[in-house]
Formats: C-alpha cells, structure tokens, sequence
DNA sequence: GGCGTCGAGCAT
DNA sequence: GATCATGCTCGACGCC
C-alpha cells in the first residue's frame, strides 16, 4: 500500500462516490476537532423539532399492512430547542374525537385528507428535525405506502427541496451490531433522530419497546393500550377515539423527552462535527466512516494520497490481548487495581504506529536506517519509522483527539449552564469514542483500509506491558525491599492489574496503588500512563471476566458495588436468577453473611442443596441453574 | 455423562 | 454494498 504525495497545489482525495467521502478542501481538520465556543449553540434557539407517531387500524392479529389498513391518528408535539415545553401538540384524527387539554383537535372523515392535509401542516411547521420511535421502519414507509394506496396527490414532498421522500430498503450489517434490515427515507434538509436505533445503538437494554425504555431512563411507563385494542377503540364512541389520541400523543411526546434527557442532540452534534460525517451517517452507517472521514482531512492537510485500493477480503486473524490467569477466590483484603489509560491510542502514538510510517526490510537497505534511532521493530516483528524521520497521521490524530478531550473535560468541570454542560459532555465523548475506534479499523480485515501490522503491534505491545507490569509490581513491592507483605497480582485484562499487596488497610491500599502506578509509568514511553483507579474490597473473583466487589476510591465509604460478566449484567438469563444473584452477591459483600446468602437461595429454590462455606470460597457458591418464567 | 462445537453476550 | 477488534465463559445441542 503506497502512501505519496499529492501533486504540488493539488489534493487527490480518495474519491468514494457511495460513502460520500469527499471532504470540502477549505475545511481544516484542526478546526473541526479544536475548541469552539459553545455559545454558537445559542443560535439553535430557533431549531424546531417536530416528534410524532401514527396509529393504525389493524386487523385482528394481523400486523398492520398499508395496503389493507387505515391510518387513523397521527399526534404531532412541536418543540423548539431550548424550551422545555413544546408549543404545538395536536392529533389528527378520523372520525370524531373528544377534546383533550391543551391539545388541538383535527378530526377527519376521509383519510386521504387527514393525509395530505398532515403534509400541509409539517410543510407549515417546517421542522429542522424529525424524531420519534421507530419512524424510519415504521411510520415514514407506512406512511409513504399508504399515500400510495389512497392516491393523495402531493403526499410524499417532506424534503425541504424538491425532492420527494422515498422510502428505501436498506441492509445494515457489521459485526458489531449484527445484521439488521433497515428503511431509509430521504427527507433532505430536516434532519431525522430515530430514538429507537439511537438507543439500540448506544444502550443495551433487556427490552426496547418504548413503554419499557421510558421507565429505564424517565422513571415512568407510558400508558399501554394493547395493540388489539386499537381498532376496538376507533370503532367505539368519540371518547374512546379520545383514549385513543391521549396514548397516541404521549407516544408522540415520550421520544422528544427522552432526546432531552439523554442529551441525543447535542451528543450526536458533537460527533457528527468531530468526525466530520453528516448528521444522518451517524445512525444509518458504522464506525468506519467516521474514522475515514477523519483521517482524509488529516492526510488532505498534508497534501497526501490516500490509495483507493479494495484490499482482497482475508478471514486473518491476528493474536489479540493478554488476560492473566486469575487465582480464584474470594479476597477479604484490599485489591488495588491499575489502568493503563487509553492503552491502544497511546501504544500507537508512542511507537508512531501509523500507515505512513509502515517500513519493509528492503526499505531500510534503501534508505540506510538505524535501529532504534530510525526505525523501531515491534515485538510483532513489523518495523515502523521513528518520529525523527515523520511522524504517523494516526499519532497526529489521537494526539489531538485526546488533547481535546482534556480540553473538553475541563470546561466541563468550569460550566454551570446545563445546556453547555450537556454540549461538553457530548463533545468529550465524542472524541474518547473516535480515539478508542482507530485501533478497531488497523485490523477490520474486510474493512476499507486495514492494516494488520498496525493493529496486531499494537496488541504486541500490549502484551507486553501487562506482563512487565505484573513483574515490576511483584519485583518491587515484596518483603526483600522492607515492605510488610509480598504483593501478588491476583489477575488482569488487556490494559489492567489487580494487585494484592497484602495489607488489610484500606487507605495503605491506595497509597501503594498510587505509588505503584506513578512507579510503572516511568519505565514506558510517553504518552503510555498506568493510573491507580480504585480499591476493591471485599472481591469475589470468580473466573476470567467474571467477577464482583465493592469498589472503593476514598477509604470512608464504598462508592458502590461493581459486578463484571457475572449473570446480574448479563440479559440472556430471565430476571429470577439476576435479581437472586445481586441478592446473594451483596449478602456476601456487603453484609459478609455467607450463611444468610445460602439461606436466601435456598428458600427461593428450594430444589437448591446448602452448599458448605469451604465451596463458596472457591466460587462455587451458585447452585443449579433456575430457568424458569 | 463426557466431549466437541456453536452462538450469545459480555470484558477490555 | 457495507461491515471497528480479540478473548473468554457458559449454556444448548448433537453424538456416542
């Protein structure tokens, strides 16, 4: 793969007419990630948002199909930015319909012009964003095949051009997520925010459905109409057509509410100007783009090419992290742990891993390179230039990626006003998110530009830092070197150590945890940093990726209980056995009754023999699985 | 009942 | 036509 430069004046762009990759050359990549004043902000004010949802007359047991069924409702609330009240909330109806509170009222006796007399209104209200739950695969397309159906001239003009809105079927797949089918509806020039592949995309949650996600995040239930009512509720008397609107409006209204409570607009605003993608790529396309985006502004600065080369689809598999082998039990002492933080971006920008800085051996005969002084080779065995001779696009970015992120993190901790506190926030993880997905891309084998080298040095390197961490910690901290205890390393993960140094002092803990991490830091190249996180104490380390503590950052009082793998955050199991386990866990941890917790079990599932506390020590404290409803 | 394989879902 | 990674545990299932 040939990285050269461009022709003098010149920028040839890898040019990708389906993703859009085409950056405008006056845009600098500096200015996008830099900071902005978040006042700019103040000028969304206006920025309208429109949220709705339809209902439809469905057939018994039947799921709606637009060319059978009827639209019978459609509720509109109308928001602008900023307000915390919507200024317009109305329900198109068919048929009459009692009135509501502070609700308009349109009631229809044909459904073609309830249709396109809706059209007229969102023409009016001139939305700049359209959201809801599940518009993009269900209400846009049903709306748009059933306009079709009734013949309502004019219906599908929603774009703010002349463009009509069509609804497409797109596949969506990645590894990441799965394969999923998608619709996709142009509506060019207002912006679309569905909440429900938003939230699927950034929450895992045990159900979706937006009667359940509203109690996860507003702390209340929607009011449920079961879908086989619906049609019995239209067919009924004006006043159960206007139940019908009341749970057809709060539908309409819980999206807009959740976008305000989860900050959705200003987090994908921010992510969206970071990378430099449209708005709507950030929930129709992966991650890929977004870094492509990315790094063609960066090489655009520089005046280099990148090759538009269709690598051939290898199934490669390159050897990832290490996960040190855990001595299993349950600890009644201070388990310390340390990070390394951001590992892979700072493995990268330490060695100056990069596609531009990628060299083979003949290139070193060439060139007459030194060792070391150079180029470096990687435990991997690849071999990559030396900041000396230029330094990578990859370290350009994360360098500034990360740099701001502190930037961002400390206005954060400065701001009082909510609205640029949720800005800040949104930015701040909008680039931890970037800098954490570059590692990711080196090594997408069927990616647009992997790069195995890249990626499977940088696990090298990982590797071998966890393991000489464990030796430097276990070196140092011993009774040879006048400590009280010899500290052990009890387990790790990739980019972490969990570190036994034996005393039982919680605060004594930290100090050497700190000590430990400023200690290891200074043996590995800058920017690579171990930091001292937390304390767990007690810790029930059940097996690799699988266990539970408290977890201690201040030595007064525990900040909470933390449970990794273990089946209390796992949703394949139903919620007997999660919520028994929680139970049980915080009996051992917290009460420290061990006998209390068997009792516990033993009453809930009867069938479940008492184990003897030898057993629980070892782990073996869950008893036959309890798969029941 | 032990053994291998596969997929889900998590940890990092 | 597009899709960030690997490591690990555990239950389900088929097989003998």
């Amino acid at each position: 793969m040939a990285w050269v430069e461009a022709p003098a004046g010149r920028y040839a762009i890898m040019s990708d007419k389906q993703s859009n990759c085409q950056i405008e050359a006056q845009i600098s990549y500096r200015d996008l990630i830099a900071h902005k004043p978040v006042g700019e902000w103040s000028k969304m004010a206006p920025l309208r948002i429109l949220s709705f949802d339809i209902e439809c007359a469905g057939r018994k047991g039947i799921f709606p199909e637009a060319n059978h069924d009827s639209v019978i409702q459609i509720a509109n609330v109308v928001t602008k930015y900023g307000d915390k009240k919507p200024f317009v909330r109305n329900v198109f109806c068919l048929d009459t319909t009692s009135p509501i509170v502070a609700t308009q009222i349109l009631s229809f006796d044909k459904e073609e012009k309830m249709l396109s007399s809706w059209r007229d209104f969102l023409e009016k209200v001139d939305p700049d964003i359209i959201t809801g739950y599940n518009i993009a695969n269900f209400d846009f397309p049903y709306l748009l095949d059933r306009a079709k159906h009734l013949k309502v001239h004019g219906f599908e003009y929603w774009s703010r051009t002349h463009v009509k809105s069509v609804a497409k079927e797109t596949n969506f797949s990645s590894k990441q997520m799965g394969n999923r089918d998608t619709k996709a509806t142009n509506t060019n020039g207002r912006l679309q925010l569905d909440l429900l592949q938003l939230i699927q995309r950034d929450h895992q949650l045990r159900s979706y459905t937006l009667n359940s996600v509203c109690s996860h995040f507003l702390g209340e239930q929607k009011e449920d109409v079961h879908h086989s009512m619906i049609t019995e509720l239209f067919e009924g008397t004006p006043e159960s057509r206007r139940r019908l609107a009341l749970y057809c409006l709060k539908d309409a209204y819980l999206p807009q509410r959740l976008m305000d409570k989860l900050s959705c607009l200003e987090n994908y605003t921010e992510m969206a100007r970071v990378t430099g993608v449209p708005f709507n790529f950030l929930l129709a396309r992966g991650q890929q783009v977004k870094f492509l985006s990315q790094l063609c502004r960066k090489a655009l600065e520089q005046k280099l090419v990148i090759p538009n080369v269709r690598p051939e689809s290898s199934e490669e598999q390159y050897e990832g992290a290490t996960v040190i082998e855990p001595t299993r039990g349950y600890y009644d002492v201070p388990i310390a742990t340390l990070d390394f933080a951001s590992l892979y971006p700072s493995i990268i920008q330490a060695h100056n891993l990069c596609y531009t800085t990628l060299i083979k051996k003949k290139d070193i005969e060439k060139w007459n390179l030194k060792k070391d002084e150079d180029y470096v080779v990687t435990p991997n065995g690849d071999m990559f230039v030396t900041t000396k001779q230029r330094k990578g696009l990859l370290a350009q970015i994360l360098e500034e990626l990360l740099s701001a992120r502190k930037q961002a993190k400390r206005e954060l901790a400065a701001e009082t006003d909510p609205f640029k506190k949720a800005v800040l926030n949104g930015r701040q993880l909008a680039l931890k998110i970037s800098a954490n997905s570059v590692y990711g891309l080196t090594g997408a084998t069927n990616g647009k530009l992997p790069c195995l080298e890249i990626a499977s040095s940088t696990t090298s390197y990982g590797r071998q830092m966890i393991e000489k961490t464990k030796q430097e910690v276990e070196k140092r901290y011993c009774i040879a070197n006048g400590y009280t205890h010899d500290a052990q390393v009890i387990y790790g993960d990739t980019d972490s150590v969990m570190v036994k140094f034996g005393t039982k002092d919680l605060a004594e803990a930290m100090k050497l945890g700190e000590d430990a991490s400023q200690f290891v830091s200074s043996k590995f190249v800058k920017p690579i940093k171990l930091e001292f996180e937390k304390v767990y104490f007690p810790y029930l380390l059940i097996n690799k990726k699988r266990y539970a503590g408290l977890y201690w950052t201040k030595p007064e009082k525990y900040d909470k209980m933390d449970t990794k793998g273990i089946e209390t955050v796992r949703r394949d199991n139903c919620l007997l056995v999660q919520t028994v386990i929680e139970k049980v866990l915080r009996m051992i941890l917290i009460d420290q009754d061990v006998p209390g917790a068997q009792e516990y079990v033993h009453h809930t599932i009867p069938s479940c023999p008492l184990a003897n506390h030898s057993q629980i020590r070892q782990g073996h404290h869950r008893g036959p699985p309890a798969k029941q409803d």
